[in-house]
DNA sequence: AAGAATAATTTCATTATTCATATATTATTA
DNA sequence: TAATAATATATGAATAATGAAATTATTCTT
C-alpha cells in the first residue's frame, strides 16, 4: 500500500473534515476542563460574545444542537446566572438569549486561550493556507 | 458590525472545522438514509473497505468512537452479518474486525455516491484551494 | 377573523454514550 | 519464574441525547 491518499477515506473530506474537528476541539476540551466548563456552554457562551441577543432558533444554528437540546442546556445555564432569556419584543413567541455578567466574566478568559490555542495550531501553516482554509470552510458553511 | 472575520467565531478554527463538518456530514446523510444505514455503520464499512482486518482498538481511533461504543455497535453489525470478529493470532487479546461479502456489496455503492457528493461540494473551489484544504486537515490529523 | 405557520417548550420512548470495572492475555521486571 | 503492570475487549449501570408528538403562544396571510 502506497499513498495514505491512495486510501478512500484519507481522501475523503467529509473524513477529513469530521477527524480533524474532532482532534482539534478535544485538544481544547482540556481548556474547558481546567475552566470547569462543557462544550455546550462553551458554545453558546461564544456564540452569545459575537451574536448577543439571538433567539434559541438562531443559537441552534450556531452550536450545531436541535433547539431541544439548546432548550434544556439554557434551562442550565440559566439557573447557573450565565444566560437571561426576555421576550422578544419584535416577535413575542420568540425569546431573545441575553449573556450575563457572569457569562461575559466566564467567557472572556476562555476566548483568549482559544486564541491562543489556534495559534498554537496554526504555526507551521503559511498565512496562505491559514487563508485558503479558513476560507474554503467559511463558504462552505455559507453554501450548504 | 463589519466583516465577519471580526466575530470570534466567524474567525475561529474550531468552530469552522465542526460547523463545515456538520454541514457536510449532515448533506450527505440523505444518501445513507436512502441505503437505510446510520453513521456509525457507515463509518466502519468505510474504514474497512480501506484496512480491513484492524483491531477494536484501531478501528476506534479510526471511527471517532470511544471503544465501549465501537464494540456495541459491531455486536450490531456482526449480526447483521456485515463484518465478522476474528482473534488476533499475534495477541490473542485482540481480536480484529473483517469485512464481510455482504458488507463490501453495502459499502460499495456508497463508496461511489460519497465521491460524487464530495465532487458537487468541491466544484466551486479550484485543485489548488482543494490541496491546500485536504493538505492542512491531513497534517492536522497526523500531529494531533 | 380564520387558518396556516412559526417559536419555544414539554413529554415520552428509544437509543447512544460514558464510566468504571471485569476478564483474558501479554509484557516487564525483580 | 512469580508477581506486577499494561493492554485489548466486553459488560452493566447510570446518564444523556435524540426524535417525534402534542401543547401553548404568537404572528402572518388572505
Amino acid at each position: 500500500m502506497a499513498r495514505k491518499e491512495d486510501k478512500f477515506l484519507d481522501d475523503f473530506l467529509a473524513y477529513l473534515l469530521a477527524r480533524a474537528s474532532h482532534l482539534v476541539s478535544e485538544d481544547y476540551a482540556i481548556v474547558l476542563k481546567e475552566a470547569g466548563i462543557d462544550r455546550p456552554r462553551w458554545r453558546v457562551l461564544a456564540s452569545l460574545s459575537d451574536y448577543d441577543k439571538m433567539t434559541i432558533g438562531e443559537l441552534a444554528r450556531k452550536v450545531l444542537m436541535k433547539q431541544p437540546t439548546l432548550t434544556k442546556v439554557l434551562d442550565k445555564m440559566e439557573e447557573e446566572k450565565l444566560v437571561k432569556r426576555r421576550h422578544s419584543k419584535e416577535d413575542r413567541r420568540a425569546i431573545k438569549i441575553a449573556i450575563t455578567k457572569k457569562g461575559k466574566e466566564k467567557v472572556s478568559k476562555l476566548l483568549i486561550k482559544a486564541k491562543k490555542h489556534e495559534k498554537a495550531i496554526l504555526k507551521n501553516y503559511t498565512k496562505e493556507e491559514e487563508k485558503v482554509l479558513k476560507h474554503v470552510l467559511r463558504t462552505f458553511i455559507e453554501r450548504l
